[in-house]
RNA sequence: CGCGGGGUAGAGCAGCCCGGUAGCUCGUCAGGCUCAUAACCUGAAGGUCGUUGGUUCAAAUCCAACCCCCGCAACCA
């Protein structure tokens, strides 16, 4: 089951409309997922969102639309995030879909039969507005850390024997030094779990708009085993076959840091008390600052990722989000830094190197340019060794999510193109030596094409637009294509600039 | 003793996990090239890697203490 890869982000809560951060994780997944296709392997990207809980209810009442139209609505948000940022996810899952619903109550029947799930009352300081309960040192003045309101509640409430899974999962944790990523976020998880964990309330029966508890239908399930549930409905969990466990044994969740503790903590012990394996991996990414001031929206300085894209176009901004801060890191936004990125990395470098290939072969070798092994010297079999050679750098970063390093590799890799192009001096060769010329051009081209290959994953438009000028089919773009296809064919033409360069609108 | 992140050339950052001549981008200066989006290539100037100690043959990197900056109600990746 190795060649098999299954890729989630969190399910977005709807109550609240796409912004960077949520087009952030969901374009890291949707990078890695589109390298593991190239690479290779049969892929699953799961996105989707999160519908039920009393904010939303409340939304819609306000709107007064009926609940499910209102979900319908708002989750189109975030289903259209997909087509604006051109994400490949194989699935999008919503809680309030029969599959989820079927999937998440079986999954709490499991806790039940294997007898961690137990009802108890509750009572205690509730919030409302924050949908959850405070503890007693938390309140201050009548008010929860939040600055809700709070009032003394005392409800039945059914329990998950979270206390009792402490030691299995410190084990676990133990025997999967890679389960939480990166290190400091697992630090943080192993501290937090060896301190002492509570059980869990995992229903609400004040609410309605949720999944009923399986033999309670007064109740409705919390969101944690909702919401966490979806990673195993998308599979068609309760149902467990040979897929199911293919995809499941390579599991992947993108979380923001704000989320570990749930997936990290919550969700593995609820799949070991349901019989199953925790996920292969948590990777939990930093946030994003505007200008180095924290995103809020009481700031008002939100970004919202559509706009992004109007202005500065979609390749631009995918790979301005994974080049210009290390996955796992925090980072910062501000238009001079994108401007810079497309202007320095997009426009000179990438664009105006394929632009200078295309433009040699086009002018002067406008039918193909082929090469044979023996002709080469010593400067063509270095640039083209080391552009196969890349793939394995790239592939190990890709692997532990380094994104930003993956494209300093390949940004490395069209600096030697620039160099080559320089030492060899193909336009002094056509006018003295035509056949070195042509292997010169040869070796090229070829480059070209590993860098559309390595930054396919990053820019899957401006990738396709070198391999359709290079009349590269699209089902030999990728990663076993590596030197394999050495020849291309004309005719060539020289091309449109990929990236103009943008001016400072501010000034 | 609340928690976490950070302090590396003028600016923005990487390197730190797995110690071994301090690196990248932008900016500045001087050359080169003319195929290319005034792009590209070469070279130069510029840093006691927050401070102080410790471990070590060797520390930006490991350890300790200290100083400074940022985040830690909600919305929320």
């Amino acid at each position: 089951m190795k060649n098999h890869f299954y890729v989630t982000t969190p399910i977005y809560y709807v109550n609240d409309v796409p912004h960077i951060g949520h087009a952030y994780t969901s374009l890291a997944a949707d990078v890695i997922a589109r390298f593991k296709r190239m690479d290779g392997f049969q892929v699953k990207f799961l996105t989707g969102t999160d519908e039920h809980g009393q904010k939303i209810a409340r939304a819609a009442d306000r709107q007064k639309m009926p609940l499910q139209a209102f979900c319908d609505k708002v989750s189109q948000n975030f289903s259209n995030l997909s087509k604006v940022f051109n994400l490949s996810n194989d699935d999008f899952i919503r809680t309030t879909e029969p599959r989820h619903i079927a999937s998440a109550q079986a999954m709490w029947q499991r806790l039940e039969e294997s007898g961690n799930i137990y009802k108890g009352t509750y009572s205690g300081w509730y919030s409302t507005r924050d949908e959850a309960f405070v503890s007693d040192d938390e309140v201050e003045n009548g008010l929860a850390p939040s600055g809700a309101p709070v009032e003394w509640m005392k409800e039945t409430s059914y329990f998950f024997k979270l206390s009792a899974w402490q030691d299995k999962l410190l084990e676990f944790y133990e025997d999967n030094p890679n389960f939480i990523a990166p290190k400091s976020r697992r630090n943080e998880i192993i501290s937090f779990v060896k301190s002492e964990l509570r059980d869990l309330s995992i229903s609400r029966c004040s609410i309605s708009w949720g999944i009923p508890v399986p033999g309670d239908s007064k109740c409705v399930m919390y969101v944690w085993i909702d919401a966490l549930a979806n990673y195993l409905s998308a599979l068609g969990y309760p149902k467990i076959d040979e897929e199911f466990s293919a995809f499941w044994s390579q599991s992947l969740h993108l979380v923001g840091k704000d989320i570990i503790r749930f997936h990290a903590v919550y969700w593995p012990a609820f799949l070991m008390a349901a019989g199953l394996d925790p996920p292969k991996r948590i990777f939990a990414h930093g946030w994003w600052t505007n200008d180095g001031q924290k995103i809020s929206k009481s700031l008002g300085n939100v970004i919202d990722p559509c706009d992004l894209v109007n202005r500065y176009g979609l390749d631009q901004v995918r790979y301005f989000l994974m080049r210009n801060m290390p996955f796992g890191e925090d980072g910062n936004f501000s238009d001079a830094l994108i401007r810079g990125r497309i202007n320095h990395d997009l426009a000179n470098d990438l664009g105006n190197t394929v632009q200078r290939v295309l433009t040699l072969v086009s002018k002067f070798c406008p039918d193909g340019a082929a090469y044979n092994a023996s002709n080469l010297t010593t400067d063509d079999k270095a640039l083209v060794h080391a552009g196969y050679k890349y793939i394995d750098e790239i592939r190990h970063m890709m692997d532990e999510l380094s994104f930003e390093q993956a494209l300093r590799v390949i940004w490395g890799f069209i600096c030697d193109i620039n160099k080559y192009i320089d030492t060899q001096a193909p336009w002094v060769l056509a006018k003295t030596d035509t056949k070195r010329l042509e292997t010169v051009l040869a070796a090229l081209t070829e480059s070209v094409f590993l860098t559309a290959l390595y930054i396919r994953p990053f820019m899957p438009d401006t990738a396709d637009k070198i391999c359709n000028a290079l009349n590269v089919n699209s089902d030999l773009r990728l990663y076993n294509s590596i030197g394999v296809i050495k020849s291309f064919s004309g005719p060539f033409f020289k091309p449109e600039a990929l990236f103009p360069r943008v001016q400072d609108v501010t000034s």
